[in-house]
DNA sequence: TCGTGTGAAGTAGTTCACAGCA
DNA sequence: TGCTGTGAACTACTTCACACGA
């Protein structure tokens, strides 16, 4: 698994996905060139680091011009998409995972959500925002007709490890988990846990006790 | 602002947050003593870190027993909480909106969203989840009333900034944000990102390229 | 003896600062 | 001149390793 691209740090990447936004809101406002410190300021960075991490992708800019924003865009699809997309499963078809489901809906065409699953019967077979739902029994077969490696999990967290066991089983590479629930994996498969809970104590935490605040200035 | 306890690291906090969840499960199941390693076991951490973050709230575990748990958690809701709780609201009734509602409902007792603001019209003075919806218009005078310090805010990204300034204006402290865009807001006010989007294109990136992984080892 | 508390060492990530080029 | 690309310095965070104590 030692490949060529030398480990991107994560913080790297989660910036990289940023910028590309940026950069795709600007080629919209026809914008050709931009430099690292204009991309910095949008992003709330420092333009070193926007420097640093661009190296990444291996795209060149130009000290006269900055970086061509049509080309970097491409690099950066080359460097962050599969091609041909990656197809994501949900499973949990709550209120939260119904609102993950509208909310990814035509956000990264790359990254679809194709195929829901749930536990309670009534929602089998039918459609969800779209998508087919199906019995958490069928998920092996359904996974592989499907191609799908990356899954969303948006269960209550005491189901949290039983569905990482069947989705790990079903061939999935990598989870986005919800639930408030350590995921005991195999070590290839990445798991991101998102605990909007732990978020929201960390700000109400932070609001009272001064700035532990990044660095970042966020201007007046 | 330079206060007595010296600053937690962020990371440090949402550890810490984590920490109390397992404890309050230990807890409940009538564990009296916990050790530092199997609570980082739980946690998928190292020992020595929990120790070390156990420092910040200042509860001395005993090398016999290791750490009692009801008088550390005791010492952590000191530490993490307000005492009388803090309310909070939530701006941004749609899809996305009603699903953290109902989510965050009861889950932390002493973090209850409270009221809820909503541009559509049809919305405002409803009952939306058990909460009273009202106009942004109103912001300023309901947060008042109500002692809001803290906001969710979960609307479109092209509307992120308008409503940031509102709440900052209506004396908000700290925001956690939805939307994919960069808040400008003072200083004082304290800005918790939660990109879903940037979340799953970390996860589609890290499950091709092999595990640029938490340390982490979650085990088999 | 074994676990805590913590100084010290190690690692990862960020920012500086400057050489080199258009 | 002013920006990029990047070694080097710095900062923040994590882990080691050991003195101390029940």
């Amino acid at each position: 698994m030692k490949g060529k691209t030398k480990d991107v740090p994560q913080r790297t990447l989660e910036r990289l996905t940023l910028y590309r936004r940026l950069l795709n809101a600007l080629h919209q406002e026809g914008a050709r060139h931009i430099y690292s410190h204009e991309l910095a300021d949008m992003a709330g960075r420092m333009p070193a680091q926007v420097r640093r991490d661009l190296m990444a992708v291996g795209y060149a800019g130009n000290p006269a011009r900055g970086y061509e924003v049509e080309g970097l865009i491409k690099s950066m699809r080359r460097f962050l998409d599969k091609p041909g997309g990656q197809n994501v499963a949900l499973v949990g078809a709550g209120n939260l995972g119904k609102a993950l489901l509208a909310y990814f809906k035509g956000r990264r065409p790359n990254l679809r959500i194709v195929v829901v699953f749930d536990i309670d019967p009534n929602k089998a077979n039918r459609l969800i925002g779209g998508c087919r739902c199906y019995s958490p029994a069928r998920m092996a077969q359904v996974m592989k007709a499907r191609d799908v490696r990356v899954a969303v999990l948006a269960v209550p967290a005491p189901a949290a490890q039983e569905v990482a066991d069947q989705l790990v089983a079903a061939g999935v590479q990598g989870i986005l988990n919800f639930a408030p629930a350590l995921l005991r994996v195999p070590e290839s498969v990445y798991v991101e846990d998102l605990d909007m809970t732990m978020a929201l104590e960390k700000v109400a935490y932070f609001s009272r006790r001064g700035p532990a605040r990044k660095k970042v200035s966020r201007g007046a």
